[in-house]
DNA sequence: CAAAATAGTTGAACTTGTTCAACTTCCTAA
DNA sequence: TTAGGAAGTTGAACAAGTTCAACTATTTTG
């Protein structure tokens, strides 16, 4: 059943009534994505916010010389969302990918407005996942200041490694901020 | 009045009642620091979150090796927090010294907690700041990752005028993660 | 005000990581 | 099942950024 992976994470996070619950959950519907499609393409607005239930996602930026940027993975357990775009209904930065064949559950930005609005206990819900990426977010910038790449990969394969297993080299050198080229050289060096 | 700043804020980040507004803010109190103190040391458990009226502050790191990283800087209008210690009552790895003789607006851990609990409208506050926060750090890893320490050095000295001009290059140095000998020889290429 | 500490500059040698190009290996789609 | 396209490897030349050391401002403090 794909929404007790989300109830786990939701219970694991807060305090909640079975019935809000499952009010939540209800809001949710799921999609499966094959390999190599798109969830969400650069310059769209994003309407939706998933939740991975199995499978692999790529978050990409692409920059004006058409360099793709990897900004993080997603596999079981992780949020899909383009906060910007969904917070401002901007269009989005942000490229959204299936690495293989995977299970979502999405949810509106209309429907989980509506959710805030009813449920309170759903914005202490993301504002504690918020602030909980927020911190992972500040730890990559400062390993990423204060590590050299080597140091950066080997931190990143022995932290994720159900991620990493999924993952090609040129992947995860783009997460790292270095050239496959580069990292192949890493690598060799044992 | 050194209120209407957070008043002012709030405001522009949520719809809020007046009494309600009252509440939050009657919970911080006001402190003044001087130059070079600190807010907050490394390995101490964090108990306050302030909010600067005056003045800026340095939030750093201090590695193994004994280098100070900064971390991000806070002016008027911006928080002090270190969400992780903050949130799990674990030590802190941060650092926050006044930069200048300031003045921030500080709330007690236990007494925001009571405010989550009575004042559900504050939930949505800080799930709304830190969701924008999140988005900023996302962008700065970006730009990390894609340009160059001088295209980081013109954004940075052109996004915030008003806090570079407090500090020094040393700082800003270690805030862009290079040397600061390598940003004076960027700052002379003109 | 004088002394001491801190911030900034410069150069030379060095390390880290990039670029480009050629090659191999491994998928994968017709 | 085989041709084509990614992914990965390697080397040589190069660029970006660091380190160390010596020096010059500029603040800070007694």
């Amino acid at each position: 059943m794909s929404y007790q992976l989300l109830k786990n994470q939701v219970n694991q996070t807060i305090e909640i009534s079975h019935s809000d619950l499952e009010n939540f959950c209800n809001a949710f519907t799921s999609k499966t994505i094959k390999k190599k499609e798109f969830l969400l393409s650069q310059g769209r607005i994003y309407k939706y916010e998933g939740f991975v239930v199995s499978g692999c996602f790529r978050v990409f930026t692409i920059d004006k010389k058409g360099n793709e940027n990897n900004l993080y993975f997603a596999a079981q357990n992780w949020w899909l969302m383009d906060i910007d775009s969904f917070l401002n209904q901007t269009p989005s930065n942000l490229n959204i990918q299936a690495l293989e064949d995977s299970e979502v559950l999405l949810i509106r930005r209309e429907d989980k407005l509506k959710l805030y609005e009813s449920l309170p206990i759903i914005e202490k819900l993301f504002r504690i996942m918020s602030q909980k990426a927020l911190v992972a977010w500040q730890r990559r910038l400062i390993r990423n200041n204060t590590l050299t790449a080597k140091e950066r990969y080997v931190h990143f394969v022995t932290t994720y490694p159900n991620i990493v297993c999924k993952l090609t080299d040129k992947q995860i050198a783009s997460y790292l901020g270095i050239t496959h080229e580069f990292l192949s050289k890493i690598k060799k060096q044992g």
